[in-house]
DNA sequence: CTGAAAGCGCTTACAG
DNA sequence: CTGAAAGCGCTTACAG
């Protein structure tokens, strides 16, 4: 194996075009104080020589790295098993990949403390940072947050004008959901599968189951919600504890569609038909819930929108330096399948 | 929003230590030739300053960035469309994590020249990387693979002494799925659902089909066969296309699962029952797989576990620099379920 | 319009 | 065992 020859500098460039290193910078930059026959120069020498400049001598000086990192406070098998993430990755990439930024990608180990994220800028590995999924207590999160880093947040304090965020409106989605199995399937006993409590989007889907049910009357009955937390396993979990509960059901809404799947395959076992014997609406609309059978009605939330949104800001952000704290919501909408009854 | 402010430097914790930067980042890095006394000193400051090192400080000097990269020439709606880079993905990070070392994912976009690959390598952003399905043609590829770089390449080069890869064994696992259907069922008109056959898995596994009929003295019949490039929509397309060509077909082997849930929908459309009229197998055993109906016998290969080797070799590499080039080639292994009448 | 110098934050020889 | 200096590869003021 040939071993790796001295990369070439700026200095070699600056040699071969006759030129200091100063100006074979500007050169190469473009900047307008550069003669144009210099440029030429110059350019032609960094050809010749197929120069490519060293990002780290670049970013030492410059204070800018080029890249962004999105951070999912989650073992690589819990990102990489859950379309949310994936599709919000998907987003990102795009838009990095058009500004030409590095994209970083910080998943947790279990070893790992949780002080990550702020390690990722403060060791400059990342002019800045997305961070989705974390939960709502993580005391880091508000360091970061008020640390003045270029961050920007998915999925989280929606009402914190102090902080750049990209969010669903998870509220009105179940909103949605359950309005939906009420006015439309005249459905009453509605139960609900939480996702983690501890994190926002689950939070906000409850708000919003109960929410609905008030809207209509409806009592809120306790014993028709279990928490989950987002994995099919949990939902095969919850599902049965809702069912050995012994309350009557006449729908679920189930806080994503992983979980719904998860449930799913509870009734089947237990014989109980979907839609006939008990209505079923999940969230998110993940390619698998149109594979399934039934096929899910779903509330659909726009991930990757969110990524390439999160993506934007991020790079407004290091763009202006003082751009205004903003908040992006994104809507929902209900995808009617055949698991409604519809 | 408060400014960042300036962040802590090593000679800040030097200074507050009384001690020359020199031994100072000596200390942090627990080097034998400072006394002990010293070392606490230094490290007590640091812990009160909150320090933490500058990564590009470092790396311009030190040469070593603590960053890996995985590079897949495909757009970023195609990787995270596809469950094999997923796999492959979650291997990587986790053994990246448990490392210590930064991942930063490329996806190519349209617009950008191919030789990406380099660039990455060349500019400082990753002390080495991980190629994950470049065509067989790629130029770029050769000039990287000589360049003595770190590099190891996923599913390539099998039998290239020169370069360091992961691969899967799939001329075997082909093999595999045709002698089932032949042995088992019997059946003697089998197609084949081809992958973009510019790539090696794609065309690894028409060479193990080919063998695998060459072997049982059947006749191999190009109308059987059909190229795709690993998408549902190519399944669909090559499944069409073979139906409409009339020749009498049994069973169909395609390269990967999504191919063959592509396919599953078009028997369905024109009314072929699986695996009554036909029998199927699939290719690579993704989740979905188990799911569809009728259940997917397909050949699962171990994605997750290519990912972790590659990252593994990739490691190995960068710490002894002089590491033999080596090919490491994982078994492949045939899922049973309903898809081919067993 | 250009050159020479300083400096970004570290680590690594080199003296002592 | 420690300090002072050099230098990694750039960019950015500062003079001219």
């Amino acid at each position: 194996m040939q071993t790796v020859k001295r990369a070439v500098t700026l200095k070699d460039v600056a040699q071969l075009a006759g030129v200091s290193t100063g100006i074979a910078s500007m050169a190469l930059s473009d900047d307008p104080r550069v003669a144009a026959a210099t440029k030429a120069n110059v350019l032609r020498a960094a050809e010749k020589l197929d120069y490519i400049p060293n990002m780290v001598g670049r970013a030492l000086r410059s204070k800018r790295l080029g890249s962004i990192a999105v951070i999912i406070p989650q073992t690589s098998q819990h990102v990489f098993s859950h379309p949310y993430f994936i599709e919000v990755l998907k987003g990102v990439t795009d838009v990095a990949n058009a500004h030409n930024l590095t994209l970083i990608l910080s998943t947790s180990s279990a070893n790992q403390e949780e002080e990550a994220y702020m390690k990722i800028l403060r060791s400059r590995r990342a002019d800045g940072v997305i961070v989705a999924s974390a939960s709502i207590a993580d005391p880091n999160i508000a360091r970061l947050a008020s640390s003045g880093y270029p961050v920007v947040f998915l999925g989280r304090d929606r009402h914190d004008e102090r902080v750049i965020s990209v969010t669903v409106d998870d509220i009105g989605g179940a909103v949605q959901a359950v309005t939906h199995l009420i006015e439309k399937h005249k459905l009453h006993s509605i139960a609900h599968l939480t996702g983690p409590l501890g994190h926002r989007s689950a939070a906000d889907k409850l708000e919003g189951y109960r929410l609905a049910l008030g809207r209509h009357g409806l009592p809120f009955d306790e014993r028709l919600v279990v928490e989950g937390d987002y994995s099919q396993e949990s939902g095969i979990r919850a599902c049965r504890e809702l069912l050995d509960r012994g309350q009557p059901v006449e729908a679920i809404f189930a806080a994503n569609d992983e979980m719904t799947i998860g449930a799913l395959q509870v009734l089947e076992e237990r014989g109980l038909q979907v839609p006939r014997d008990l209505a079923l609406i999940g969230y998110d609309d993940i390619s698998l819930s149109a594979a399934v059978r039934p096929s899910l009605t779903t509330v659909h939330q726009p991930m990757e929108e969110v990524g390439r949104r999160a993506a934007q800001c991020l790079i407004e952000l290091l763009d202006e330096k003082t751009t205004e704290p903003r908040q992006v919501e994104l809507p929902t909408e209900l995808v009617i399948r055949k698991s409604c009854g519809c």
